[in-house]
DNA sequence: CTGAAAGCGCTTACAG
DNA sequence: CTGAAAGCGCTTACAG
């Protein structure tokens, strides 16, 4: 068998350390400047004699010659590098996220500084200013609850800023804004519920302080009176976005209210999670005694069991567009402030088990 | 409410853009040598006198200078980066020891360059490329398909590597190896299972082409046959490492046997969780009809129905004492190549619902 | 204890 | 179409 680990003969192959070549040697044995090479090399836009192109290209294969990043940031004024803040990579929705935003970057020569917060804010404010030491040209915020200062920090520094599923009513201090339109989906969602027959609904939301959250709980509002259900009979009660949030609202729901709920939308699929596992510590079935819908799709919402109804994001794609986005940002005009852009992306509903009819 | 994200007066604060001072601004000022300065921030060993440090920091603080990362890169030839190369972040495994990099990175100074490399081979030679270019200080590598020749380049540009659970037969280009000590987890795991009254056994391992898997594997065997049991009555079907994989193993588990087994052991929770899935599929209760164990504790693990006991990696752990030791390496003399490290962390075994006493 | 100078490896006006 | 020169913002021997 192929050992993929690579056992074989190749180890006999000595390590010998290599002779990293500078600009300097290849200008030498191909018989120019320096300044030509760079010119070859970093597609400058100035013309070059094709002789002298082949010349300069032959040289550098012949070395195996690669600019110095370091170097070519210095002087380039661009790192081409991105910082990516995240609150917790953990999270499989920012895991998705992040691999949108590295394939939208890697092919343009971009490498991503990863910062994870942990939800701490003071660690938060020391990732920003690393980042700026660092002089990235960009960075991309994947989370709601984002520092004013922040911004305004990597604004007075002239970086570029992308934002995702941020309170737009907010001046936009950053320069690409990633939004999120919940609408189809939670709509998508009640109208599935109430079509199998639903009609007293519970809601977990995040946390209220956050624009995000009002806006998915304010929606499921919204579309379930379109169908007539109050407000006033919905049950909301607040969680974390984080599984034991989620189930602590469960409790709540299930300990307080005589007439039980038969749906419960949970406005992430972390949330929905701990709903299910308090319903099973309950004894109760799902979907059979309960539907549940989440948000997100993150992986272990197809996996649960049963698999989770949600309201998928577009998460690949956030990410793909952030990064895209932020890209043709830096593209433009070096000097001043940049148009800040904005752009929305659709949920969509995913039917899986944790819905059906309600018992009586 | 107060609005952690931020609406309030600071908004009227213009966003002004911020000189970015540099060390001839902060050495005039002070009015010594851009050389003084640069001895009293970078830490150098070099004698100050207090007075001109204090002089010195004074006007740091009041210019809110910051040392240029990429300048200070460029000239001390240590950019305290460091690259970290997983093949999937989607796997809550690699996110948590990629916290412990950072944890131990960020008082450090370090910053981490992500790298994806979706089980792409040549995504993963693009990547590493790319931290050479960069000239990170160092390479974490998450997972054991290793590209022998990735190690080779780097060793060749004198980049210390430190790759997890690894191949120790492999010589060591590396220049740390953290290895995970399967037995006392899976030793405990058999234990349990035994003293349960499990007598019939299956196995869902990695990829067999994989050292880490035909390790867990065996293990799981010897430990297994200390109690009578011999390998031959062990169905061992190969599966990938994903939820996919596990679940099509136990599909040929199922369908194959006459004698179904009572437990079966994964060689990751994801692959356990494919299990679980397919014996829900089959009305197979777990653990009464069925008990399962898997391997590494990712969350998910604990939060599944039901959920699984399993052999615990010391995940964030490794994540730390992979930084750890790498920036150790770092240290050390400069020149030459580095005395390669080594050193072992124990897996433990988490009893959670997925096992119980077989039925007959 | 501190400064002048060279240098890290590129890029980019500025000439020609 | 190409080169000489200055410069990016630091660090580090080398002197003193």
């Amino acid at each position: 068998m192929k050992d993929r680990e690579g056992r074989g003969s190749e180890l006999k192959q000595a390590i010998r350390p290599i002779k990293m070549s500078t600009i300097t040697d290849v200008a030498e044995e191909a018989g120019v400047s320096r300044a030509t090479v760079s010119r070859v090399l970093s597609g400058s836009d100035a013309p070059i004699r094709p002789a002298t192109r082949e010349k300069v290209l032959a040289v550098v294969a012949k070395l195996g010659f690669r600019p110095n990043a370091v170097a070519r940031s210095l002087s380039g004024k661009r790192t081409f590098t991105v910082g990516v803040l995240v609150s917790d990579i953990g999270n499989p929705f920012y895991a998705e996220v992040i691999k949108g935003v590295e394939d939208a970057g890697l092919p343009e020569g971009y490498n991503l500084f990863l910062g994870n917060t942990n939800f701490d804010l003071d660690r938060g404010t020391t990732l920003i200013h690393s980042l700026i030491d660092r002089r990235v040209d960009g960075v991309i915020i994947l989370f709601s609850r984002t520092s004013q200062e922040w911004l305004t920090t990597l604004a007075g520094h002239n970086i570029p800023v992308t934002v995702v599923d941020r309170d737009p009513s907010i001046p936009p201090l950053e320069s690409v804004s990633i939004n999120v339109d919940f609408r189809p989906g939670i709509r998508a969602a009640v109208e599935h519920l109430v079509g199998l027959g639903h009609r007293r609904f519970a809601h977990v939301s995040g946390p209220l302080d956050l624009q995000t959250s009002r806006r998915r709980r304010d929606m499921f509002m919204e579309e379930l009176a379109a169908h007539g259900i109050k407000p006033g009979q919905i049950q909301c009660e607040e969680g974390d976005f984080h599984i034991e949030g989620g189930r602590e609202a469960a409790r709540r729901i299930f300990d307080n209210n005589k007439t039980w709920p038969t749906a419960i939308f949970a406005a992430n699929d972390l949330m929905a999670l701990g709903v299910m596992g308090e319903a099973r510590a309950r004894d109760l079935r799902v979907p059979q005694d309960l539907s549940v819908i989440g948000l997100d799709d993150i992986w272990p919402a197809a996996h649960s069991t049963p698999p989770l109804t949600t309201v998928a994001m577009p998460r690949y794609k956030i990410g793909f567009q952030a990064m895209s986005r932020l890209m043709k940002q830096l593209k433009e005009a070096k000097p001043g402030r940049k148009t800040p852009q904005e752009i929305s992306l659709a949920t969509q509903l995913v039917i899986r088990e944790s819905t059906a009819p309600p018992r009586r």
